[in-house]
DNA sequence: GCCGTTTTCGGCCCGACTGTTTTCAGTCG
C-alpha cells in the first residue's frame, strides 16, 4: 500500500472513532499518525518490516506501528473494519457538510438511520429533522445550503485563483480609513498548492475594539459577497461567487502578530507550538503569548517576538507544517529558503518556432523586464509533431537565430540556445548527438511516455539519463515525476541516478499543475539532486508564474544552493557541463 | 494511542461563533 492510502485509512478510522464517541485522545493520535504517514518521504511499504524505523517517526508508537504493518500485510485495518460494521462509509461524506460534526452524524444515525447525503436531504424534505434536539429552523437551513454547495463543488481552490481573490479584497479593504495593514493568512500564506478558504487579517486604528463595528459593517458590504455566513464582533465570513469561502478578521495592532501566527497555522504547527509554550510556562492564543502564572503579556504585536520569547527563530510560513521546523528553529538551524530574487535565469521557454506565441526577442525582452540575467530558448524537438517540433536541420537554424538575438541584446541579457528534446521509446533522444552537443541547454522530457506504464517510465528515464548530452531531466506535465500521488515506479532510483550523472531535475512553475510536489522535492534534496526551476513559458505573460513554483521550493525547504539557475550564467553553464 | 529537561502514569491546545438554550453543546479553525 502506498503512503497516501495508509494515511487515508488512518484518517477515516479517526473520523469513525469520533462518530462512535471514542476517546478524543486516541482519535487525535490516529489523526497525527495519518499526517505523519502522508508526509513521509519514504514509502512505508519498504519500512514496514523494520519496526524500529517506524517507531522513529514522531506520532507512531507501538500500536500504530502494528496497525501499519497490518495494513501492509492485509490491506485493511481491523479497528476500521470493526467500526464499519456499525457505521457506514458514507457517513464520512456527511462529515464534510458545514455544521455537521461527528456528534450530529451519530445523532442522525441513531435517531433516524440517516447515513448519507441523499437520506439527509430526504429527511429534511419530510421535516423529520425538526423533531430532534438542537435542530431548529436555522440549523436545517444551513444543512440544506450545505448539501447544495456540496453537490456543486467539493474541493479546494488553486493558489493563483485564491491569491487574485485576496488581492481584489485587499484593494477594497484599503479604501476604509483606518485599516492600514492587510495580510492573507492560512494556507495561502503558507503557499499550499490549493487553498480551502481564504483567511484575511487586517489591522489599524479602525480595528480598535471600540471602533471596529463600523469596519465590520464595511467588510460585510463587500459587493462580490453572495452569501454572508457569519458576522461577529471582529470577524466576517462569506462566500464569493464560485464558492470560495473568506474569513476576514479585524484585529487590534497589539495582537496582530499573535493573530497572524495563529491564523497562518498549520493547525498541527500551532498545536505543537502551544505545547512548547506551556512547557516554558506560557499560554499562547490568538491575542498574545502570556505568562501562565501572572497572566502578563510577553509578546503579541509581531510573530518574531512570539517565536523569540519561546527561544526560536522566526519560521517562514511555508515551513509551518509541524515537520521538524520547531526543533530546527529552536536549534537555530532553519534553512535559508530560496527567494524569487535569487533566480538569475529562466531556462525553459518556447517560441513561435514551435508552439510558443512570441518571438525569441519578445521572450528575451520580457525576461529582461523581470530582472533575469539569462534565459534559455528551449523549443520542442521533432517527435512532438503536433507542436511543429524541430528536426536536426531546423534545430541548427533556430540555434543560429538565437545566437543572433543574443548578439543583438548586447549583454543586457544572455540568450542561451537550448532544446526540450523528447525521450523515445528506447530511451534515446530524438535529435542527433551532433546537434545536441552544440546546444547550451538540453532538457530531456517525457511527453511520449504519458500512456506508458509507470515501470516503463522509470526504465526510460534511467536510460535517458545515460545520454551524455542530457543536462536537465524535464517533467513538463508536473505530474509524471515529482508528484505525491501513488506511484509504482521507483522515483528514488531515478533521482539517485540523476545525482550520480549530475543531471539536474526540472521543477516547473505551473499555477494550474502545482500538483503536490513538495514531498518529492524534499526527497530530491535529501538525495542531493540539483533542481532547475523554470516556467515552461509559451507566452511572455507565463514568465510571471515563477512565483508559484518558488513557493513550492520553499515549502520543500530548498535553499539557493539547491537550485542551479540561481548561479551566474557562466557558473550555470559550467554546472551543466559537468554532466 | 502517544509521550517524557518534573512523569512509564496521567496528562494530552485554545477560543469564537452559532443555535438553541436560559447555561451550554457542538462545530470550526
Amino acid at each position: 500500500m502506498d503512503n497516501k492510502s495508509i494515511a487515508q485509512m488512518l484518517a477515516e478510522t479517526a473520523d469513525l472513532l469520533e462518530i462512535s464517541g471514542g476517546d478524543p485522545f486516541r482519535i487525535r493520535s490516529y489523526r497525527r499518525a495519518a499526517e505523519a504517514v502522508e508526509n513521509s518521504t519514504e514509502p512505508l511499504a519498504i519500512m514496514a518490516g523494520d519496526t524500529k524505523r517506524l517507531l522513529a517517526i514522531p506520532g507512531i508508537g507501538k500500536g500504530m506501528a502494528a496497525n501499519i504493518q497490518e495494513m501492509e500485510a492485509r490491506g485493511s485495518l481491523p479497528l476500521r473494519d470493526e467500526l464499519l460494521k456499525t457505521y457506514r462509509p458514507s457517513m464520512l461524506e456527511l462529515l464534510k457538510l458545514p455544521g455537521m460534526g461527528p456528534k450530529t452524524v451519530a445523532l442522525l444515525w441513531e435517531a433516524l438511520q440517516v447515513c448519507d447525503v441523499e437520506q439527509l436531504q430526504t429527511a429534511i424534505d419530510e421535516g423529520r429533522l425538526e423533531a430532534l434536539p438542537r435542530f431548529g429552523k436555522k440549523l436545517v437551513e444551513k444543512l440544506k445550503r450545505g448539501i447544495a454547495d456540496y453537490r456543486k463543488n467539493s474541493g479546494r481552490f488553486r493558489l493563483d485563483q485564491a491569491e487574485s481573490a485576496a488581492e481584489r479584497l485587499e484593494l477594497y479593504l484599503k479604501e476604509f480609513p483606518g485599516i492600514d495593514r492587510i495580510t492573507p493568512a492560512g494556507s495561502l500564506r503558507r503557499g499550499r498548492e490549493t487553498v480551502g478558504d481564504l483567511d484575511i487579517l487586517a489591522t489599524g486604528p479602525a480595528c480598535a475594539e471600540e471602533r471596529v463595528a463600523a469596519a465590520v459593517e464595511y467588510v460585510a458590504a463587500y459587493p462580490p459577497i453572495v452569501d454572508l455566513i457569519a458576522k461577529g464582533q471582529n470577524k466576517v465570513s462569506f462566500h464569493l461567487r464560485g464558492g470560495l469561502q473568506v474569513d476576514v478578521r479585524l484585529l487590534p495592532e497589539a495582537s496582530y502578530g499573535a493573530a497572524l501566527q495563529y491564523f497562518t497555522g498549520s493547525k498541527m504547527h500551532n498545536v505543537s507550538l502551544r505545547q512548547r509554550a506551556l512547557k516554558r510556562g506560557y499560554t499562547l492564543n490568538e491575542y498574545a503569548l502570556a505568562r501562565l502564572d501572572t497572566g502578563a503579556v510577553a509578546a503579541g504585536a509581531t510573530e518574531e517576538e512570539i517565536y523569540s520569547a519561546l527561544g526560536m527563530d522566526w519560521i517562514p510560513p511555508e515551513l509551518r507544517e509541524n515537520q521538524g521546523e520547531l526543533e530546527a528553529a529552536a536549534a537555530h538551524r532553519l534553512p535559508t529558503l530560496i527567494e524569487q530574487s535569487d533566480l538569475r535565469g529562466d531556462v525553459h521557454m518556447h517560441t513561435q518556432a514551435t508552439d510558443g506565441r512570441n518571438t525569441i526577442e519578445e521572450m528575451a525582452e520580457a525576461a529582461l523586464a523581470r530582472g533575469y540575467a539569462y534565459i534559455a530558448i528551449t523549443d520542442h524537438s521533432k517527435n512532438l509533431a503536433m507542436t511543429n517540433g524541430l528536426d536536426d536541420a531546423r534545430a541548427v537554424e533556430h540555434m543560429r537565430h538565437i545566437r543572433e538575438v543574443d548578439q543583438r541584446m548586447e549583454g543586457r541579457i544572455r540568450v542561451l540556445a537550448g532544446i526540450e528534446a523528447d525521450i523515445l521509446g528506447d530511451g534515446e533522444i530524438d535529435l542527433s548527438d551532433d546537434v545536441l552537443a552544440r546546444l547550451d541547454v538540453v532538457i530531456a522530457s517525457v511527453h511520449s511516455l504519458f500512456q506508458q506504464s509507470e515501470e516503463e517510465m522509470s526504465a526510460r528515464l534511467l536510460r535517458a539519463l545515460e545520454n551524455p548530452h542530457v543536462k536537465i531531466l524535464g517533467h513538463p506535465t508536473g505530474r509524471l515525476l515529482l508528484r505525491r500521488e501513488p506511484y509504482n515506479f521507483d522515483l528514488g532510483a531515478v533521482l539517485k541516478r540523476a545525482a550520480e550523472r549530475r543531471v539536474a531535475v526540472e521543477h516547473n512553475a505551473y499555477p494550474d499543475r502545482l500538483d503536490l510536489c513538495d514531498i518529492h522535492l524534499r526527497q530530491a534534496k535529501e538525495i542531493g539532486v540539483k533542481i532547475v526551476i523554470s516556467t515552461d513559458s509559451h507566452h511572455t505573460a507565463d514568465l510571471d508564474n515563477m512565483r508559484y513554483g518558488v513557493r513550492q521550493l520553499r515549502r520543500a525547504g530548498l535553499s539557493r544552493e539547491d537550485v542551479l539557475n540561481t548561479l551566474p550564467v557562466q557558473d550555470f553553464l559550467d554546472a551543466l557541463r559537468r554532466a
